[in-house]
RNA sequence: GGGGUCGUAGUUCAGCCCGGUUAGAACGCCUGCCUGUCACGCAGGAGGUCGCGAGUUCGAAUCUCGUCGGCCCCGCCA
């Protein structure tokens, strides 16, 4: 390479007309006049137009074989376009580069798939060649935003004193929360690391250890399976503050989004931001993290039905719940978009969905005509109906269950009937989580959040005589539906955690194997303690608007877990396995 | 583990229901022409194991079963 870049293509304007320059980049579209040869040379910061003339007769023949994704060194002269010729499309449209010398760096072979933008590809062959899509600039534009998120984040804490720590990658295998994965140990056979879930027990112990405030951007695992904003190893805002409480956290994560959405996106929060207890949230919007951008609240229908005599609302009546929505929007649906709505709730759970519609004062279809006048009455006012409408019922004995296929319903409503204005920013904290929750699976209690979460001081005394009951401190950020972050203030005692963990059918045996160390740290003058996580990927994708986590991660595996590019996972020589001690059962 | 949906030229898709010509289109690619285009234009051309494997049939891109892969969802996961 004998040229020596001077610039970038896309850094070029006016001011530098009649400077000599040197650019690299890619061919990103040629077109060929003949007596005149033009190129787009494309570059992470842009693009511009090179042209080759028979006025410079080597550089003129040699441009007769660029094609696209070519790599080139052009040196040449900037030059104002011809009044005429201005791309106003272009940052760089108003010059062009009259090239004096070229140098081919690298030919390419035709791309499989044009590096366009407008260009739609399968997600396979962008996941196979992602160096490729990685070249179109929607793409590279995500790259460079989760960049510009990760420098304002490291700006941001480090202003308020934190410190960043790196905790281990090669940790322990925990029993609670999500499935390891295991990574055998050479050294001492039969044992295995676990990839970390979250930093959680170590940024603990850094508040133990005194350091204060800590944060980390830290890569998490998780083996479990994905969805289109899950994958198996993922990036985290971990922070952790000593001797503060849940408003010292709030409050300043508050001004942190703040920052992050002026910054990035231009957007202006007004903080404080609304907090709501997860029993309203449960209540209002059938969610703990609800969508707050519309309204369509559930309505309690419970009161209404006592006593019915409509035989699926009975055992609900009284002993559960009946809840509606009431979706104006919606009152022309057809059988077949009821259909779906009921296959819906079913999938969530539900044993059935009930609709009527109300149409110029009177009950028309679905279960009309099984519901009393008196009821039917009742309904009205209960629900406030003031116009015609849709109205969905969902009954069960189990009140959570019913919240929540509402609470699915109405999103999928308010989706398909474009009721949820995009502008909207709606941020508000979920807080006052019920601190465990019965497994049926396991018989026991598990921990909503984790097992380091403190209970709230007031619902102590629940943890044995009604786990249900008792409230943790902890809290979750939610953006339009989202849960960007979530976090607690942890448990500081040691008498404190090993109650907990007897809550959870943790032996004291399980507890010290597991969880000794933690013990053993809070027993030395463990100081108050809380923090909190962001899902970092999924800030990212929600802040540049993307729909899927996979876009902004450099190099993202499928649904299936898989590495397409590089194929991953793949087999490993029987030699590695016999050195890690490890024998395939089939 | 379960459900849905998709898989046809390099790419995006049509054809599939109702089996039967040489499997089409657009873009891309190649060749030629064109001195101001910028998703240039014009003319011509090449390009297919219809994901893979069985089955039904005289005959399968088309019907059936299985399998692999992409995406979405439930379970799982905070």
């Amino acid at each position: 390479m004998s040229l020596k870049r001077t610039h970038k293509c896309g850094e070029l304007n006016a001011s530098h007309a009649g400077q000599d320059v040197v650019v690299c980049g890619w061919v990103d579209n040629w077109r060929d006049h003949a007596g005149v040869f033009f190129v787009d040379l494309r570059d992470r910061y842009g693009r511009v137009q090179v042209v080759f003339s028979p006025e410079n007769p080597p550089a003129f023949a040699a441009a007769q074989k660029f094609r696209s994704e070519y790599v080139l060194a052009v040196k040449a002269s900037v030059a104002k376009r011809p009044e005429n010729a201005i791309n106003k499309e272009l940052s760089t449209g108003e010059i062009e580069l009259h090239v004096l010398e070229v140098e081919v760096l690298n030919a390419s072979k035709t791309p499989p798939f044009p590096i366009k933008d407008y260009v739609d590809v399968s997600e396979d062959i962008r996941l196979t060649y992602r160096y490729l899509d990685l070249r179109r600039p929607a793409l590279r534009d995500k790259i460079l935003m989760r960049h510009k998120i990760a420098q304002l984040t490291r700006e941001f804490f480090n202003g308020e004193g934190f410190i960043e720590v790196e905790t281990p990658i090669l940790t322990k295998s925990t029993p609670e929360g999500a499935r390891d994965f295991l990574v055998p140990s050479r050294l001492r056979e039969r044992e295995f690391y676990a990839l970390p879930q979250s930093p959680q027990t170590y940024k603990q112990i850094l508040m133990i250890a005194g350091l204060d405030r800590y944060y980390q951007i830290v890569k998490c695992f998780r083996d479990e399976d994905l969805r289109k904003d899950r994958q198996p190893e993922f990036t985290q805002i971990d922070v952790e503050m000593s001797f503060i409480d849940e408003d010292d956290i709030m409050s300043l994560m508050e001004k942190f989004v703040q920052k992050l959405f002026r910054q990035t996106i231009g957007a202006k929060i007004q903080l404080p931001l609304p907090r709501h207890t997860y029993q309203d949230c449960m209540r209002r919007f059938g969610s703990d993290k609800p969508d707050t951008r519309f309204g369509h609240e559930l309505c309690d229908l419970t009161p209404v039905f006592q006593g019915t005599e409509f035989r699926a609302f009975q055992s609900a009546a009284s002993e559960g719940y009946i809840g509606g929505l009431y979706f104006p929007e919606a009152v022309a649906f057809s059988r077949k978009q009821t259909d779906d709505l009921i296959a819906l709730a079913k999938s969530f759970g539900a044993k059935g969905l009930a609709w009527m519609k109300y149409q110029d004062g009177a009950f028309d279809g679905g279960i009309s005509k099984f519901i009393s006048d008196a009821e039917k009455s009742r309904l009205v006012e209960q629900v406030g109906m003031a116009s015609n409408g849709l109205l969905l019922i969902v009954s069960d004995e189990n009140v959570e269950l019913a919240q929540t296929v509402l609470g699915v319903i109405r999103n999928r409503l308010a989706a398909e009937l474009n009721l949820i204005d995009e502008s909207k920013l709606a941020l508000h904290w979920t807080v006052d989580f019920p601190m465990l929750e019965y497994s049926p699976d396991e018989d026991r209690y598990v921990a909503r959040h984790h097992p380091f979460t403190s209970p709230k001081p007031e619902d102590m005394g629940y943890i044995d005589s009604a786990p249900e009951k008792a409230r943790a401190r902890a809290y979750d950020l939610i953006l339009n539906g989202n849960e960007i972050a979530g976090g607690s203030i942890r448990i500081h005692t040691r008498e404190m955690q090993e109650k907990v963990f007897s809550a959870l059918k943790l032996t004291p045996e399980e507890a010290r194997a597991k969880f000794g160390f933690l013990l053993d740290a809070l027993s030395f003058g463990a100081p108050p303690h809380g923090g909190i996580a962001f899902g970092f990927d999924r800030l990212v994708m929600l802040l540049s608007g993307s729909s899927s986590i996979r876009d902004v991660i450099a190099f993202p595996k499928t649904a299936s877990a898989m590495g397409l590019m590089e194929n991953t996972p793949s087999e490993v020589d029987e030699a590695q396995l016999k050195e890690l001690n490890i024998r395939l059962i089939h």
